[in-house]
DNA sequence: GTAGTCATGTAAGAGGTTACATGATTAG
DNA sequence: CTAATCATGTAACCTCTTACATGACTAC
């Protein structure tokens, strides 16, 4: 249940309303996490039905009303007890790996475009979390500004330190990820230079020496 | 829907049953992919349904029987559908990072904790990803082996470098993950010698001002 | 007025986790 | 005979995605 302390973890800079939160979950600022509006207002509702969050309807102009969530007591102790509960390590689940490794029944094509995505969509990782790690050290975020100004002075360190190492992190895994998707570039140029062949080129059977087979037996 | 399509890859190899699948995306083998049981049972009936595998009932002993599936053309069909179409990239969700950006909320023993958690786990995980990049340099994968003497030599180096391919990734992940977490345990250490205290250091309450309000409270 | 952004929801369905459940076969 | 492994399910529950839906406010 990483949403609901995802959302506890932002709260404690400032109260927000629903919306100030959808942006954020969504927008580049989304750094490790994402999600959708349709799950970010529900969850909202059911930590307020929990005691985490305390909302305070706000009449917005004449007619319409936000609701401004801000932290509870329950819900600091839960989002500490959540921190310093020892994660479990289980199984991963990386649909771009689990096809790069079936690319031979795909084409060159096809693969080289997943690879090209694949780095573009690194690339501009990288430049925003670069980006991010710099106005980190300037405090140029406005709301990590909101949380420092919360804090004694003596912590101050300590909260830009973790924010930039969790950044950093993304930036590392952003430079391995277009490194290894250049290496894949460079196999695909590789294996067509030598003209070895693919199963999923041209429009070649499933079964190349039992292809006659498989269709009776199955 | 990837479990749908990891089935089937698999598959191309050889027939199975669903219990050396569960081994499969169970084991150290389940390399980019994990899935129970539970899971994977249900989904082998949906495909058989939906025409992308076939089932040979087998009788195991003299009481019990096995359900040995097969991959059809219709599942190749799909495999490749799904393999040639590019996959969207979208927003990540990694509950460590979001941790560890946060950790001036927990204490440094359990932040320690957690890190030494990441770093075992990745340190593993390495070994496993190298070990296998060997044993298919060296084809000592039987399932490789299996999938290889169903296509033509020209196709083989394609299907093992792909594989070795996905691998490396896996493993250049895992180094990376490690050199991050041991960065993680210098800042712990180097903070924690400067005497920074942290917010969750010894029992002190969330909010400095509303101290007293907690410790009543939970 | 109208487009953009502020603001908040619901609902169906897919995918995944955890627990409950059962029984046969095989190797010692 | 007993433990490990083979073998296969169901069910409740949670999370996430996608689509449907609505309406007020603000700047032009």
């Amino acid at each position: 249940m990483s949403l609901r302390h995802a959302l506890l973890a932002v709260l404690t800079a400032k109260p927000m309303t629903g919306y100030d939160l959808v942006k954020y979950f969504d927008g580049s600022v989304a750094f490790v996490w994402s999600a959708p509006h349709s799950q970010i207002y529900p969850e909202l509702r059911r930590m307020e039905r929990d005691g985490l969050v305390e909302a305070r309807v706000v009449p917005r102009g004449d007619r319409a009303e936000k609701r401004i969530y801000s932290i509870s007591d329950a819900g600091f102790a839960e989002l500490r007890t959540w921190l310093t509960t020892l994660a479990p390590y289980q199984g991963d689940r990386d649909p771009y790996r689990l096809r790069s490794a079936h690319f031979e029944m795909a084409s060159y094509e096809s693969a080289r475009r997943q690879l090209l995505e694949h780095r573009r969509h690194y690339v501009r990782a990288l430049h925003e979390w670069q980006q991010m790690i710099d106005d980190i050290e300037a405090a140029r975020v406005s709301l990590l500004r909101a949380r420092l100004a919360k804090r004694p002075a003596a912590e101050h360190e300590a909260i830009i330190a973790f924010r930039r190492f969790a950044f950093r992190g993304e930036a590392a895994k952003a430079r391995m990820e277009i490194a290894w998707a250049e290496e894949g570039l460079e196999l695909l140029d590789w294996l067509e230079e030598k003209q070895v062949p693919l199963w999923g080129e041209q429009g070649s059977p499933p079964s190349a020496s039992q292809a006659d087979d498989l269709t009776e037996q199955d």
